[in-house]
Order: C-alpha cells, then structure tokens, then sequence
DNA sequence: CCCTGATTCGC
DNA sequence: GCGAATCAGG
C-alpha cells in the first residue's frame, strides 16, 4: 500500500481533525497507526502539542474539530435463526436447543480496532477496492455495505477483515465442560 | 494494560 | 521514503 495523493490528503485531512493515529490507519486501510505517524512527521505536519490523547490547542487555524467521541458500539446480531426442533429428542438436544434458543447474542467489535466511517454503499457500488461487509438489515431500506477501503486482496477494509467480535453473554452451552 | 504520539534506524 | 520496533507518557 503506497502513498498515494489521495491517501496523503485524506490522512492530513483526518490528522487535523484531531483523529488519532490508529483511526486514521483504520481509516485509511492497509497501513499500521506507525505508518501513519511516520509519514505525518515526513510531511512536517504539525504534531500533536502532548502526547497520550490530550488534543493539541495550539497554532494557526489547526484547531482540531470537535473529536466526537465514538459512541460505544455494540451491535445486536439479528436473531438467530430459531433451532428447528427435531423429534429426535434427546435431553441434551432438547438442552442445546433451548439454549440456542434463548441466546439473546448481542456482538461488540475486539477492544484493539477502530471502526471505520462507513460509506454506506449500495451493493452496485461496490468495486473490488471496497469492503464488502454488510450492514443492516437486506430487508430494511437501510442496508448497505461498509464500502471503506480495502486493503489488495481483501474484501473488507482493515478493520472488518480483524473484527472479533465477542459475545457479551458469556453463558455457557449445557453440555460445556466447566474449564 | 489500555491507549497516545515521538523517535530511531534498517530496509 | 517507509514503517516496525521502541520509547515515553496519560
């Protein structure tokens, strides 16, 4: 991934609106938080007055925007699709299915990445440059893909291709064994 | 430990 | 020029 014009204006853009070094990465797709810290002292763009978060207040027309804060995103997975119930009834199937069943899986990302703008592209918008992650639901007029930057040969930008997303519930099936 | 930016230095 | 490794700090 090279510095291309675009991605050199982008990353001075976002660096003055006072996003971190690891957003920008994630914005930008393909790089590391390094990367971009690296080449935004190659510019000589104007750093950050303290380092660990504290946003720079100084200087010429510099003023970081507003760095709204990113909302703490969880995400609730659309309801699984209820287990069939077979007739084959077995006490630990009957277990399981009810388990499954009564998951109420509610998804957060891994705490390390950083979610990316999305660009809320249509699915004939999408070009193999794009993230093709889905958001929404394909039944609401709501739907549409991620459409951040992806990095060659993926089809998700740097932050879907990573994302771990965790259950919050931490229940255990039945049938697990006690670690 | 999580995060931040700054710096160094081999490539 | 690039960025991983490293450092220093909140």
């Amino acid at each position: 991934m090279n510095w291309t014009d675009e991605r050199v204006e982008k990353l001075k853009r976002l660096w003055s609106e006072g996003l971190s070094a690891s957003q920008i990465a994630a914005q930008l797709g393909g790089v590391s938080r390094n990367a971009v810290i690296g080449k935004v002292h190659r510019l000589n763009l104007p750093g950050r007055a303290k380092a660990g978060g504290t946003i720079a207040t100084n200087r010429t027309a510099k003023r970081p925007a507003a760095t709204a804060p990113r909302p703490q995103q969880t995400f609730a997975a659309r309801p699984a699709a209820r287990p069939v119930a077979r007739p084959v009834g077995a006490t630990a199937l009957k277990e399981e299915v009810e388990f499954e069943a009564s998951q109420e899986l509610v998804y957060r990302p891994a705490s390390n990445v950083v979610l990316p703008i999305s660009r809320k592209l249509a699915l004939t918008e999408l070009t193999e440059r794009t993230c093709k992650w889905p958001v929404g639901d394909p039944l609401t007029d709501d739907f549409h893909f991620c459409g951040c930057e992806s990095p060659d040969n993926s089809p998700y930008c740097t932050y879907h291709a990573k994302l771990a997303y965790q259950p919050v519930n931490e229940r255990r099936r039945p049938s697990a064994a006690r670690a």
